[in-house]
RNA sequence: GUGAUUGUAGCUCAGUUGGUAGAGCCCCGGAUUGUGAUUCCGGUGGUCGUGGGUUCGAGCCCCAUCAGUCACCCCA
């Protein structure tokens, strides 16, 4: 490896290598099929946008949109922005091509976002998301749908220790008669208060609702609870929400502190939380934004979804050993193709193309190799049988070819599939 | 952005009070076994993250810088 020359990917910037790439996929898989079930179409929206998008959709003050956005002037000298999350980017495309025009839609979309974070692992400046926005229902018995959607992909994941809280913000006058509430109680508290606590006081006093000092903690303990203060309508949703959970049994718990990050959510929140991960315990939130439809130009338009990351989720899979990540390690081909002298050679590639057209997964040994190196190739692809084609066969042109089973105590418990693999590989053998 | 910690072969790591590098795994070759695996023998591969400094001499000391990790901030 020389130095000099060395170009390493930029600060927070990951690969995702081909040991983990088969667990993406297996991920994505689960998502895309369940989201299908419950009549979900996918949206693919571009990565970059006016940057005004997000300023107004997040929120100017937003830490995301203040300090953590990739934000740059392109040749025109537009402000461009490479998205920092998905719900800006659909918003923005249901107005423009009339999806929420007198229409309902659920939709889901994929892909990489990005925020100039500083990095740990499972936290990265792109980071994957895959994520759903419903438009056009005000009821709760969407949000229902969605949680049990998102239960659903868990369960098929067998994801474990993760847990379902939820919370109502109510509309914008709960949240400012809240926000007064709260912040006069901490006033009366301000010396119990962090740096960090005492700087919010003026600029998002909600968001020490969920500060990690365990005084500040304590102290809100006896604050006021936001749920005291909904209206009758957001009250009642609330409950109707519950209701459906229970019905479907889906556990949770209520957290009266739990907020969410961007501004425009409203009613109902919520997040999956994995306690065994601290400051990346979340898995995936979501939660109500009704106004901001109407807020980015379009006709008012009732708006639930969420956003799920995808490193976290992979990484916790992985290390709970969980059966979608271990079954994955098997994931080898059918048969591995062997040959003796160049005329058998020459015939492998053809061999193997017939072997692929009949639905089998075959690799084959590629370039020169004595048969003890061959035989290591084959072993080490895990490939529960050889196939072998001779010297003899070749010449002859015919496809008379031996096929040997692997004896490996380690897969031994697999012999009946092995005698599957390899009756049917024989068969398609002799039709050749 | 703040604080802490780490950075030696592809991987996991060792390297003694500073004297210009080792192990295991992997990979390659050979011997052995009815092929592979196993066992034995041998081999490739690192200017010790980078750049300065101190010193006769630094992987081990100092400074800077980059990167990873953890916590905070924030968030998925």
């Amino acid at each position: 490896m020389s130095k000099k020359s060395q170009i390493n990917a930029i600060r927070g910037m990951n690969d995702i290598l081909p040991g983990e790439t088969p667990l993406w996929l297996a991920v994505e898989a689960v998502c895309a099929g369940l989201f299908s079930q419950h009549s979900y179409k996918q949206i693919r929206t571009p990565l970059l946008e006016s940057t005004h998008l997000f300023a107004r959709s997040i929120g100017a003050e937003t830490d995301i949109v203040s300090k953590e956005m990739y934000t740059f002037d392109d040749r025109n000298g537009d402000s461009l922005t490479l998205r920092p999350e998905g719900t800006a980017s659909t918003v923005r495309a249901g107005i423009e091509n009339g999806l929420f025009y007198n229409q309902q839609q659920r939709l889901w979309y994929t892909g990489p976002m990005f925020r100039h974070e500083r990095p740990q692992k499972g936290r990265y400046r792109q980071f994957y998301q895959i994520g759903v926005e419903c438009y056009g229902w005000s009821t709760p018995d969407i949000e229902a749908e969605v949680l049990a959607m998102i239960d659903h992909i868990f369960t098929a994941l067998g994801l474990q220790h993760t847990e379902l809280q939820i919370n109502s913000l109510g509309d914008a006058d709960t949240r400012e008669r809240y926000r007064q509430a709260l912040v006069e109680y901490l006033l009366k508290h301000k010396d119990a208060l962090d740096d960090d606590s005492q700087r919010r006081l003026t600029t998002n006093p909600l968001r020490i609702l969920d500060s990690k000092n365990e005084a500040v903690q304590s102290l809100l303990l006896d604050a006021p609870s936001i749920l005291d203060f909904l209206s009758i309508e957001s009250a009642d949703a609330f409950s109707c929400l519950q209701g459906y959970l229970q019905d479907l049994g889906i556990e949770y718990t209520i957290n009266p502190r739990l907020v969410r990050g961007l501004d425009y959510y409203n009613d109902t929140v919520f997040e999956w939380v994995n306690a065994d991960y601290g400051a990346q315990s979340t898995v995936c939130g979501g939660g109500r934004y009704d106004s901001m439809v109407e807020q980015l130009g379009g006709q008012s338009t009732p708006a639930f979804g969420f956003g799920m990351g995808l490193e976290r989720l992979v990484q916790i899979l992985q290390e709970q050993g969980a059966p979608i990540a271990k079954q994955l390690e098997q994931d080898v081909p059918d048969a591995f193709l062997v040959s003796i002298g160049d005329n058998a050679r020459k015939q492998m590639i053809t061999v193997q193309a017939k072997m692929i057209q009949a639905g089998l997964r075959v690799q084959c040994h590629m370039g020169e190799g004595s048969m003890k190196n061959q035989f290591k190739k084959a072993d080490k692809s895990g490939a529960p049988v050889a196939v072998i084609i001779g010297e003899d066969e070749a010449i002859a042109n015919k496809a008379s070819i031996k096929v040997l089973l692997r004896t490996e105590p380690a897969i031994a418990q697999q012999t009946v599939l092995q005698n599957e693999v390899a009756n049917t590989v024989t068969n398609l053998l002799e039709s050749l």
